[in-house]
DNA sequence: GGCTTTTAGTGATCGTGGTCACGGGTCGCC
DNA sequence: GGCGACCCGTGACCACGATCACTAAAAGCC
């Protein structure tokens, strides 16, 4: 059976392969089973929203396949993204536990797929296991000190070629398959811009620049990382 | 009985006026009963550290007098206050609860007076009071929207005098006594520019054209605010 | 295959804010 | 009182990156 958009539905993402930091896997079955009975799967297209900045939490999205970027903007237009998201990773938990409005908006970045559990359903489900609302809670800390680390990246790095770099050592470490010191690019110059908080054009030539360095070499899509220790020590901090 | 540094030793600085924010008011006495046993108290000059960033967590600081500075730097010196605590705060939380390292330094602006917790006895305190350690989980909560709102303003305003005005209003909000439209000015100039990620003598400069542009009034060490809308309509995100 | 739309690269210009330098003011301390 | 340490204000200079403008390349789309 083939979804929309080429991709394979799956018969149950929550059942993912193990990473430490997800909070639905490596569950009791008798949890996997309720989440399964109060979850519900929906495919969606490039560019769908799950939800806005500023919605009513409905209730957490674990994303099974494709990815998505969040980001929060100002009212002049202009975009900061805070994290693109990956397969396993729980969209939308903050607000949906403390009752606030969604902070980020999250959206689809390729097709993909995605289950959605409804607060009420969740809170209830988390009175009733309390091994997952420990999973939740630390979470909720990893959250904190991801978005610190992100302060310290905006607040003490003032060069964009700082952050950039920061940025592309960020992408190596966290590559998923393989070699460590080659990244697949899948993002736009735009949106890397909106990452490290600087325009397309900065962007541009920080690639050119990078490049006549001799510290990254681009073959299609992919980028080789060829001097880490150089791009390290302009990190530094 | 006079303590060092002219301050008067607080009894029991747990049970202090109530603030909703406050973890540990308005507990059940048998709780504040069992803190009291497992609390230090201790006195502290101002400039005294009551953490290191990057130290291991020793356990949670509860601020009675005095406030504190929190902060992180770079390997090049370059720091940010991203906090400025007062009586009744908990530091510290986020690392003991986490069992990493302290992400920030606590340093006292004011000579002052803090309860100590240590990590061992803080947690078996929450396991045997649940309704505590959901007052935790709350004030987590809490700090990764304050550290979101952080990341919004670093990377989404560009300019200092946006930030600077962002201060300034946040500051006339949060004002404890009477007057909104008055704030007492107890930060030094430098302090303030590594709130806001800028430089001492752009502060200088910021005040310079505030007063100017009659934005603010400055009498002594008391900031008058002349034209809030104004300084709002700078903010406006 | 040719069309539009999106993404990339690059030059020219210009403003902002960082840096350096210096003078004056205030506080605390021997 | 006088000395030193720490703040604060301001001018001059300059580098960096945002902005604008345009072309080129690549990627969807009938």
């Amino acid at each position: 059976m083939r979804a929309p958009y080429g991709l394979n539905i799956l018969d149950n993402c929550l059942t993912c392969p193990v990473r430490e930091e997800h909070v639905f896997c490596n569950l009791p079955a008798a949890a996997v089973q309720k989440l399964n009975e109060i979850k519900s799967t929906a495919v969606y297209p490039k560019s769908a929203m799950l939800f806005i900045e500023g919605q009513q939490p409905r209730g957490v999205f674990v994303l099974c396949a494709g990815r998505a970027k969040l980001s929060t903007s100002s009212a002049e237009g202009k975009t900061i993204i805070t994290k693109i998201s990956e397969p396993g990773d729980v969209l939308g938990i903050n607000a949906t536990i403390s009752n606030r409005p969604y902070e980020v908006t999250a959206e689809m970045i390729e097709p993909g797929q995605a289950n959605f559990i409804a607060r009420d359903a969740l809170l209830h489900f988390l009175r009733e296991h309390g091994e997952v609302a420990v999973r939740i809670a630390e979470q909720l800390s990893r959250n904190y000190y991801t978005a610190y680390e992100e302060i310290r990246t905006l607040g003490l790095s003032a060069s964009p070629s700082e952050k950039f770099a920061k940025l592309l050592l960020g992408w190596s470490n966290s590559t998923s398959n393989g070699d460590p010191l080659q990244v697949k690019l899948t993002l736009t110059h735009e949106e890397i811009a909106e990452m490290i908080g600087t325009t397309r054009e900065t962007v541009s030539r920080l690639f050119s620049e990078f490049k006549k360095r001799q510290l990254v070499q681009l073959k299609g899509a992919t980028l080789f990382i060829r001097n880490k220790p150089a791009l390290q020590k302009m990190v530094n901090s």
